[in-house]
DNA sequence: GTGAAAGCGCTAACAC
DNA sequence: GTGTTAGCGCTTTCAC
């Protein structure tokens, strides 16, 4: 058994009140940023704070104050490339506000239901939702509760819910503009199976915008996601070579399982034989075997944003849902 | 303004015993498990619960149990691909056993300090460090407020901090194994500048079954991490080529950025002018440009090994470090 | 600017 | 098995 250290008992703001020879309202105060208090106090307590290693109890607060700084941050698929990114700049811009994010990965096993009262239970803040599937219920539920939300790449209407958004019209349309300013004639855009909101948008887009210029686009619809759903569309891109198409892929790993499949299976060379570009800007994008032209969503501006949303929301529950779009730009890489 | 939805009062213990005709206690027994309670009892309650759209308040249970279900989970880089499954299975197995994962991602700019206090005024129920540099300081300061602490990937020797790796021993020489038998009679490890624990232990490892096959193996150091770290790496591993060597990367982010170097730009066969074995399996060390062969270690494996020690540390806090071994196995692929 | 007192919603010890 | 009572540690009117 190790017993070098010694458990040390909770000092509370009592504690720090004897101390310091004020009350117990004096500590919360020299806490609490803007309380009423002199600076002589302040420092008094402050200094038997230190000497004490006080910290004032967060749940305590909580339960006074009805309201903790917990943020549920909901996900799906966070082993995804940009998955990863977007929570880990959100995770970060979330705590650097004063929140703390609760995470909670979601896949078909993960009942919504038990989600919601886990959330609920905890007075979060707010919840921000970054997944394919945000359970209307949560939505509704969080609604009801006066738990601000936000929801990322998303269109679900609802009241009292902010979203924000990339620019996924213009996304689409300088995909588009791209691929036909680098000589291609023929467009095709790559459907995914479940495409979500934001690559529906995105590929509709990417069509107005070939229409408008008089080029010819058509869909390749695949079973499957992500770098799987790449690899799918390779055989209907392979019947289609002969035109020189300009391919739009509205996500980065869809991009790369389709360029992987057509660069080292069937020794397609890109961009002479088809132009590529994808969607996100994913590390791997970079990758020599792939250098791949991408449209690219800053995960930092994502998160900056959401944590406004939530902010604002927090301190004006009442107002109408807002919405915001986040700019994309084009990274021009070599498979265009 | 949008008023649709109305804002519900919060519904509290004292309201469902009203409605169930019991006292709060009886309340709070309906809805603790093990607590002795008569079946039509908690039946009358649960109804009234189900009735008034009833939560029981965690934050106020928290505070009166002094300890909560949330668990920090710190966690660095978090955007790397094995990161992000780590923290992906890590996050559900928290939540399937009923703890709440606190997300802190952690870089230079955030502060160890800021984030100890942040963790120890939510009276969490414990904390799991996976990251590269896990700050000293924190894993003190849990040991002193008796909260549990699992490291991953790590080997600091602190009293009350459990530990979890992945068995790199096993996997080093099993690196080292699978390349001498596929013909390689000269063998080379890829040392990244901040290697890290297990990065160390896989070298070491590997090097020592070399020794005992016979087989001359020696060190690349590279300045980077990651691809960028394997990028670094191909010029040394050029100039050793005509040895037809055999390397191995700690992780397969690095073994990707020496394999993607070395045949996109250098147009070096693999496995013809060179073995190569990473570390990890990511779900790019299957895409075709890699075809990568790797030591795996499972990540839910990892997760679950890691709750239970934080369960048990929670049930039996004096008890002595303990520290598990998650078992690797080798993925055969192509590039060995 | 400061202290006293009340209470956030829950659980646990104690009687019965 | 059930109700009563007493806090958990904090913030917050409200007097002063």
């Amino acid at each position: 058994m190790v017993h070098d250290i010694q458990k040390q008992a909770a000092v509370t703001s009592f504690d720090v009140a004897k101390i310091a020879g004020v009350s117990r309202s004096a500590v919360s105060r020299a806490f609490t940023t803007g309380a009423s208090i002199s600076p002589e106090t302040r420092e008094k307590v402050l200094e038997a704070a230190a000497g004490l290693g006080y910290r004032v109890n967060l749940v305590a607060r909580g339960l006074n104050k009805q309201r903790t700084d917990l943020v549920g941050l909901i996900v799906s698929a966070l082993s995804t490339p940009y998955r990863a990114m977007q929570i880990d700049a959100l995770a970060k811009q979330l705590v650097r506000d004063g929140f703390r994010p609760m995470l909670f990965c979601i896949d078909e096993s993960m009942r919504e239901e038990q989600l919601l009262s886990i959330l609920l239970n905890y007075q979060v803040s707010g919840v921000v939702i970054t997944s394919d599937a945000p359970p209307v219920a949560i939505c509704e539920e969080c609604a009801r509760m006066q738990v601000p939300l936000v929801l990322i790449h998303r269109m679900d209407n609802l009241p009292f819910v902010d979203r924000v958004n990339g620019d996924d019209l213009k996304g689409g349309r300088m995909a588009a503009d791209v691929l036909v300013q680098s000589g291609r004639r023929h467009l095709i855009a790559v459907k995914l199976e479940d495409p979500g909101y934001s690559g529906i948008a995105r590929i509709s887009a990417f069509h107005e915008r070939a229409a408008e210029l008089g080029i010819p686009s058509g869909d390749i619809s695949v079973l499957g996601d992500e770098y799987e759903g790449g690899v799918a569309a390779a055989p209907s891109v392979l019947e289609q070579l002969d035109h020189f198409p300009g391919v739009f892929c509205p996500s980065d790993t869809v991009a790369l399982g389709l360029l992987d499949t057509l660069r080292n299976k069937h020794a397609i060379r890109i961009p002479e034989q088809l132009g590529l570009i994808g969607y996100d800007d994913i590390p791997q994008a970079r990758w020599a075997f792939a250098d791949l032209t991408t449209i690219r969503q800053s995960v930092e501006d994502f998160a900056q944003v959401t944590v406004e949303l939530l902010k604002d929301r927090i301190k004006n529950p009442d107002t109408d849902p807002h919405i915001k779009i986040v700019d994309v730009t084009l990274v021009m890489r070599g498979s265009v």
